[in-house]
DNA sequence: TTTTTAGTTCATTTTATTTTGAACTTTATG
DNA sequence: CATAAAGTTCAAAATAAAATGAACTAAAAA
């Protein structure tokens, strides 16, 4: 197996940014993305180049060019740019988290879409089509849920977190 | 374009069919599982037979072998076997709909876990730390209360469907 | 038992996706 | 203005994923 990053950086990282990229991958995004977006987290820096970021991952230009339009695009990293400086630099996005998952939840409407002309399109109504309604009316609702939940998460967040952080603390202690 | 349906289906079937194709390949999965998961949707049959499949989509034997284990192993069709009958037949499962989800948010897991695996490799804390935290927290608790919606769907969702189905004909009507 | 039908397996081919690399554009700097 | 650095673009090469088709297995039927 090539080893793909190197550049003075710790084992348990390298692999760490190996295993973003195939996380990615599983996705639907680019293995590439996710070495990108692996590296930006890891990194101890607060900001890295183009250039740097093509170094450490041993991609040609055209590649890491191409992949950090597809992350900015997806809102997960950020171009910083700096007076005096006509190099870009990439950090990973303070993006709301709920809106990864409300993006995501757009593939759930695609597909109670989908479920619903289907039940349309027959002639014969069954118990088939009477899942597909079912089905459809579900993700709909799904949607609305989810759209309330995250609206609570903003607000009640710290608290939530402060609970969450406590019951692993316990669990440490144990 | 080369129609890869036909025997004597409605148009708007067989674009239902390769549309559903390209959803499917969207979602991760392959386009022929798309395929004849529309298929099995829009056909006036119960089920359809292996060969019958095959037919109509105008694959090889190989391909459809390869795409029912696929979508049997998703859950979403169900073999049918009769007595008397070598063959077997095929139809849409009537899959719990809230097991989809579920299954789709283990991938949120998984970003959950990366999310947090790079904050403790990280030596220095800084606010992409905080942003790991908060956002692998987010998917944790999110992965719960998910869980309770889906009971709540369960239990309430002959009420839900029924609110549904009167908010669309008043739409219609007006 | 032999034949036939139904489906599986897997090496090869086809198709689609990703990466490279070289030429090009853009913008800062001497 | 000329030069150089930083990225972009895109055709070609490399890689990965999916479909084919022919040989194979299993199991019912003759």
């Amino acid at each position: 197996m090539k080893m793909s990053v190197s550049l003075g950086m710790e084992t348990e990282k390298i692999t760490y940014i190996e295993e973003s990229g195939l996380l990615f991958e599983k996705l639907g995004l680019t293995r590439m993305a996710g070495r990108v977006f692996g590296y930006l987290i890891v990194s101890e820096e607060d900001q890295a180049s183009f250039d740097q970021i093509r170094k450490v991952l041993q991609a040609s230009k055209g590649s890491i060019s191409g992949t950090m339009k597809q992350l900015l695009n997806a809102g997960m990293v950020e171009a910083v740019s700096l007076p005096g400086d006509r190099k870009t630099y990439y950090r990973p996005s303070k993006i709301k988290i709920g809106d990864i998952l409300k993006y995501r939840m757009k593939q759930f409407d695609d597909f109670a879409r989908i479920l619903s002309r289907g039940e349309e399109l027959k002639s014969k109504k069954d118990d088939v089509s009477e899942w597909l309604i079912e089905a459809s009316t579900f993700y709909l609702w799904i949607g609305e849920q989810l759209d309330e939940i995250i609206d609570k998460w903003e607000s009640e967040k710290t608290k939530i977190i402060e609970e969450y952080r406590q019951n692993h603390e316990e669990r440490i202690e144990s």
